[in-house]
DNA sequence: GACGAATTGGACAATTGTGTCCAAAATATT
DNA sequence: AATATTTTGGACACAATTGTCCAATTCGTC
């Protein structure tokens, strides 16, 4: 029923922190409503889509009285962008932070691929982020294309090919059989997701040894499929 | 941003219709507006959402007036619950359908398996019921407990281990040398739906020639891991 | 053509939500 | 301590929606 809240903050908080230094509180109390505000509209517009997410509820999560949130973002179109804005930045960010520890020169491909792929899953399926991004999206991407058009470029768009790339260097290396890089980075995606997506679907949590297995299971299989037979 | 509509008949009524014998409209008029409302209301719930779905764009979209959409089904949420009911049924049929042509004891495997996975993905994942389900289910399964169990057990509850028994009957055939049919069944899934979500997530239409190329692949991929090697 | 059932459209109250305004209070800044 | 800024909460107009009621109309049936 409740979601936990993911925290957000803009690079241009972010700046200003950095610019301040070093606070006792991560937060200053200017930006921590601000804050309250894009973290419960996020929990709620997951919760309830567009339509049925009212800022009344919003407000009231984030602890927060019902003007500051028009104060502070505007109307209700423009908060769903911020947040969903937001939320792209740092699941791209995880993503691509996981991806540069992938195994480009192994010495035990299927241990360093598992290990890799776990962290993968980790930060970029079962992150909050790209979940509730998934379900925003797909819910609500009809009504605001532009932010469609920026979730295809920013999500998919870039992750697909970057992982194709890197099995292409594998490949190269000669740890791996591939003829269509992209094939095979989707492929190896959908092996590496499904068990997870399978469990949040059933609305199961899944225990962390799980999410070792499942990258277990995948490597075995993808190497199974693309492996040089030496 | 307009999706075609599916049409939907409960069983009951199908039941009626046939034991009327053959009609020459396939739908007697006091059944046709009830499926007009039925599939506007699928149709509306899909694109808006339940909380963002009106009985007026249901009852507009349907030809017919908001007081006979309330004389046929109720209120707001029996409609939605009927259309669900529907909708999983259908989809459910259709799976298991494409599932009784699973080569069993087939003389070409990856040849017979292709021709089988292009059927699947056709009927289930390309299907507007599967995919409505999933989006309703996704977005307003909080809201309808009971309605996410019964989707639960329709759903990949049936489908993978019905699956998984097939891959196993080949692997006692001698095909496939398959340690866990289970894990291989979400698998062979995963690999088969990937191509084709991606083009749903990105709002393409997948041209049919394509989804043939995306069934080979993946029938490619999954034997080269799970064939039997001679 | 006449009867009965379903459909229609319009009106209605009640509820909920959006977005604005404003004066009082709390909070930061100097 | 004085001042500027933000926040608050309540009131408000406006629009959309739900669900009901009912008389007029249409529709299928006999």
């Amino acid at each position: 029923m409740k979601t936990s809240s993911v925290p957000l903050s803009s690079t241009a908080e972010k700046a200003i922190d950095a610019a301040i230094g070093a606070t006792i509180d991560p937060w200053p109390p200017a930006t921590s409503k601000r804050q309250a505000i894009l973290n419960a509209a996020a929990d709620v517009f997951a919760e309830q889509g567009f339509a049925g997410a009212s800022i009344d509820a919003i407000a009231v999560r984030a602890g927060v009285s019902r003007q500051t949130v028009y104060n502070q973002v505007g109307d209700k179109d423009n908060l769903f962008k911020i947040v969903v804005g937001e939320i792209t930045e740092r699941s791209s960010a995880g993503f691509f932070k996981v991806l540069d520890t992938f195994p480009v020169a192994p010495t035990d491909l299927e241990e360093e691929l598992a290990v890799f792929s776990a962290q993968l899953l980790r930060k970029a399926v079962c992150d909050p982020n790209g979940r509730w991004l998934r379900k925003l999206v797909e819910t609500e991407g009809a009504r605001f294309p532009a932010l469609f058009e920026t979730w295809k470029e920013y999500g998919p768009g870039k992750k697909y090919p970057a992982v194709a790339a890197r099995l292409a260097q594998l490949a190269l290396g000669g740890y791996l059989e591939v003829d269509d890089p992209a094939l095979a980075a989707r492929q190896y995606m959908a092996l590496l997701a499904t068990d997870l997506r399978i469990d949040q679907q059933f609305g199961r949590v899944t225990p962390e040894a799980e999410i070792d297995r499942m990258a277990a299971d995948a490597t075995r299989t993808f190497l199974r499929a693309f492996a040089s037979r030496k």
